[in-house]
Parts: structure tokens; sequence; C-alpha cells
DNA sequence: CTGAAAGCGCTTACAG
DNA sequence: CTGAAAGCGCTTACAG
């Protein structure tokens, strides 16, 4: 490999010089001439930059951590596109985790990517309380939220406003002259899932319904066999209700098969909102109406906020909450 | 931080000492209750190697990197998972690049990893004639490709068998009736859509039929709009196909809008066959006809290829081709 | 504007 | 089995 040393010697200077000219930041302390001819030497013989060897003598490598929770769930890649495409113009790289919702696999990925030396790390896999992020906020990594929070978390983050998601969800199905709306709620140890249910509960307060406790079940995880659990359950109870208002659309894909099995049809016998509008969800059958979250938008601009912990650690910490849209499409119909 | 001096002194042994203590592969040579003592101080102290040091020094960065050419295709989620898997068990942690079938991008990220010191890299971005696999291929660095594969590349590979899943395909459409068969090509420059155009023509003979030039045509990229446009100017023309072969789910996504915008029920009307089998496809109305392929196997077995590289470079390349199965659902039906 | 030198934190032949 | 020392390839205060 050709090293520093070896263009220093072909262009005549020493080797911190050459340093200093084929840097951009210190170019300016180099005369004019002189980067020209270290240049013509490094290009000569091919020279490339030791990263390696730069990164552990400056103690950065331009790398930040990505972790995701769920690298099937296809609301991610939008995120992670975002989060790249801010980085990038900044010269840094996302390394992505996939933690597929494990606690093990997610220590080993973090400490896989946090032995590496990353410069800060951006997070989709938050839960509520969560130990990790207590540890996190101890060393000096800079960190930023995406798409989940934390409680009382002391990160900068950029999520979507649940409240007005599903508000906009529920007052479109009480629009329909639906009443009797089932909640399938997420794990409510994650922002979302909780931060949904609350949103559902206040929705219908707004509406003039109680809460039906029956009409409520909470799925262990935002996957669509918990989707089919527990819509379930809600089609078999007494007074079935017309409406089901999933918090995730991986939720909702679970209660079209549900309602299949139960021999109902959608939206004709229950109409059902998903969240999230995951790319295909105009395809299903019929087209899932759900809640659109601009989530290229909340990658970029996690990424942005991670650049600034990097390189302000000392400016307040920030939250970026984006605006929802509901997209009403042909799972939701007049109720009965 | 505490390094390994420190923790060499509080063990009150030499640092090399210390450091061989702490390696697994090295610690056979220092005697056990040295290794207990600098174990013991190691853990008191909280001492964590650094990994940017040691990864200068021994020039090894057990990371790998992975360039995906499109992260939003569902496609890939599986495979990366594969890679990772198999990465993971030997310690090694998988960097994923995302090209966006852009050639700058792709040099950007191509570019960053590089220059991150990986220990070996994945490519599911193979052309057919791919400039930067020659390039590649005068680099030292460990090389395997996934999915697509190249022209004359020199690399290990691992990749599904097209023939067999394309030829599956054309013969459930000839069982039903069909002999008006056309196909929605994908990019030639790219083995999966010139493998699966090959294949296309071959099957086609084998059920007797000539390939009629007029019932081809070529998408631009593996994409849903390039999809459509195909597909449109197929059901336009004098004798309209009565099925359709695309050469992946994405097309066949582009089939099933530009049926449904010319007026054509699916499968009554048309027959449609997909490739890949992404997630979701059962889902579709009606559900997708389609070729699966063993993805997370692909990128299983492509991480074991790049650990035989790294690990034994003088060993032969292998090339590993794994076999499809045709998913019949809802998209297929009888010829009219 | 440039040189000389130290040093980042490890690993690893080389002695003993 | 352990110590002493060199060195990986850079960057960066410090002089001049």
């Amino acid at each position: 490999m050709v090293t520093l040393k070896e263009v220093a010697r072909e262009a005549g200077v020493h080797p911190g010089t050459a340093s200093r000219a084929l840097n951009r930041t210190t170019q300016s302390l180099v005369a004019a001439v002189t980067v020209e001819r270290v240049r013509a030497a490094a290009d000569a013989l091919g020279y490339r930059v030791d990263y390696l060897a730069r990164s552990f003598k400056t103690r950065r490598t331009f790398s930040v951590g990505v972790l995701i929770p769920d690298i099937n769930n296809p609301l991610f890649p939008p995120i992670v596109r975002g989060i790249e495409d801010s980085l990038a113009a900044a010269g840094y790289i996302a390394l992505l985790g996939n933690t597929e919702n494990e606690p093990e696999r997610e220590k080993r990925v973090l400490d896989g990517l946090l032995g590496r030396s990353i410069d800060g790390l951006v997070l989709a896999t938050a839960q509520r309380r969560d130990g990790k992020l207590a540890e996190l906020a101890r060393q000096p990594i800079p960190v930023v939220l995406v798409n989940r929070v934390a409680e009382d978390h002391g990160f900068s983050s950029a999520s979507a406003d649940d409240v007005a998601g599903v508000r906009a969800a529920v007052a479109h199905l009480g629009a329909l002259g639906h009443t009797r709306i089932a909640h399938v709620a997420g794990p409510q140890s994650l922002s979302t899932g909780y931060g949904r249910f609350q949103a559902f509960i206040s929705a219908m307060g707004h509406l003039g319904c109680e809460t039906d406790n029956q009409l409520v079940r909470f799925a262990a995880t935002f996957s669509i066999t918990e989707g089919i659990r527990c819509a379930a359950e809600l089609l078999s109870v007494d007074m079935p209700p017309t409406a089901i208002v999933a918090a995730n659309d991986m939720l909702a894909l679970g209660c079209y098969t549900a309602a299949e099995g139960a021999g109902l049809r959608c939206p004709d016998d229950v109409s059902i909102v998903g969240y999230n509008d995951m790319p295909f969800m105009d395809r299903l059958s019929p087209p899932l109406t759900t809640v659109r979250i601009p989530h290229y938008d909340l990658g970029a601009r996690a990424g942005e906020l991670l650049l600034e912990r990097i390189n302000h650690p000392d400016a307040p910490l920030r939250s970026t909450i984006l605006v929802p849209q509901l997209v009403v499409r042909g799972s939701t119909g007049r109720a009965r």
C-alpha cells in the first residue's frame, strides 16, 4: 500500500506537510504550489488515505449506526433512505443494524456498532422505558431517536403526531356512521403502541363514544400474526365492532385475515383502518385506508438532528414532530 | 478511556501480556492465573478494547460491506438477514449500502465502504458487464455476488435458477391453455433480466410456441412504472396476450395497474405471473402467482461464501444456484 | 509556510 | 510463560 510517507518523499516534502496538503481543512496552511506538488505525487503513486489510521488518530470515523427493529417491515426503508441522504451530504455513512425485536440480537448489534467507534447513533428501536437508553445517555456518544421515542429520554428525536393521526382515522369512521369502533393496539411498551392507544381513547371521547374495553385488544408485537389473533377475538364478542382501527398496517393485515376467517367482508361487514401507509397498501384487496406518515422526512430529520448533536454537543435538544395524513381507500365504508 | 496499559499496570503485568490474556486466540500462551488476574483488572477498570486501534494494527475490521440496489424492494430484506446471520456467527458485522440503482450513488457508497477498510464485500448490484467488478477484481478484497451475477466475473456467487423458475411459470400457463403469452422483460444489463428473458424464449419453445416479438417488452428498470408502461403496450397490440410473465413482482404490480387501466380483469381477461414472491404478494387483488426464490438462503449462502473467501483466499471459487418454486395463486386462470 | 517529533492504543515477532 | 520494543499510518501541537 502507498503511504503518506512515500507520497511525501516523492513530492520532496515532510510527511506532515503532505498530510496538511491532502486534507481539505488544513490545506490552506500550505503553499498552493506545494499542495499541487503533493497532489501530483499522490495521484502518480495512486495514494489512497488509510482511513483506519486516520480514524485511529482523530477518533472520528464519519460512520453512524442506525438501529432498526425489523427490516422486513417496509416502513423502515424510507426512514433509512432519509437518514442516509442527510448524512451523506456531510460525508457520513450509515451502518445499518437489524435487531429483529430480539433483545439479545439488539445487544450484539449495538455492541458491534459501538465497538466500531461510530460517531453517533440513530435508534428506531426505543422502548418507552429503555434501560439501553439510560446506559447510552451515560456515554458520550450522540444519540437521536426516530419514529419511536422514550419517556424522559433526554435525546433529540423525530417522530410523528399520533394524536392527530388516530383522531383523523376515528373521525373518518365516525363520519361514516360507526360507533362500535374497536382498536387493535400495538405493544404498550412502545411509544407508538401506547401513544396510539391513548389517542384512540381520546378520539373516541371526541366522537361522544366511550371506549368499550371489550373492543380493545393488545398485540404483543406489530405483526400480522398478532393482528390475526386480536381481530379474531374482537370479531367473536357478543356485539362485534363495525370498524377496527389497527395501530399499524401489519396489524391491519392481520385484521383482513381474521375478517376473512370469520366470513366477514371488508368494508361491507367491517371497516378496517391501518397506520403507516407502508408500500403496497394501496394494492391490497380492498385497498387499505390508513394514516400516512412522512417516513423519509422522519429519517432525513433524524439525520440532521444527529449531525447537530455531533457538531454542537452543547446545543439544546430538539424534538421534531411531523404531521400525518389520513389516506382514505376502500377498506372503510358506511356502517351497517 | 481505560487503555490496555492501565489494565496491565493494575494487574502487574506488561501490556503485551495483558493483550495476550485478553485475546481468545493468544490466551493459551499465558498462564491461567495471569489470565485471571488480567481479566479481573479489566473488569474492575471497565476496560473495553479499542477496536479502532486493534483494526489499525491488525488490518482487519470484522466488517463487511453489503451493496443493495434498492432498499425499497422487499426482495432484499430477507437476503440481508441471511447475510447478517451467517456473518454474525463468525463475529462479523454487515455494513449496508444502498445504491438506489444510481451509478453515482453507488460509487460514493462503495468508496465509503472501501475506505472504511471492510474485510469483504457482498454485491447484490452486479451488472452483466460491470466495470466496477473488473476494478474490484484487481484489488485484494474478497467479493461475493448475490442474486445477480456478472459475466466472466471470477467471484463466488449465490443465485437462483432462473431457467427452472421461468419454465415452471410458462408451463403452468401452458397447462391452463394459454398460447399467446407475453413477457415483460427486466433490464437486459442485469443477469436476472437477461436470464429470465432467455429462459422465457426457451420455455416457450418447450411449449411448442414461438416467441412473438410483438409480445415482448423490455423494462428499463425493475419498477412498477416500467411495468405499467410495458404492460400497457402489450395489451394494446392487435392480438393482445392472454397471459403475461413479468420478470419480477414489481413489474407484475405494474401489469396489474395497466390491466386495470385497460379495463381488463385479472385473471378473467389476462393472467399475470410475477417473480420473486416478495412479502405481501399473497395479499394483492388478486393474489399474485409468482416464482418463489429462497432469498434468505441466498443471503446466508453468500455470507458463507464470503467467509470462505476471507479465510481461504486460495480456495476455488464457488457458485451456488438455488432452486425456485412456482407459487400458484389467483392471478392465473384458464385461457379465454 | 514547513519540518521534526510525539503519540494515538493496540499487537506481535523476538528474546530470554 | 513474560517482558521489552518496535511499529501500524496517520495528525497535530510546537518550533522556527
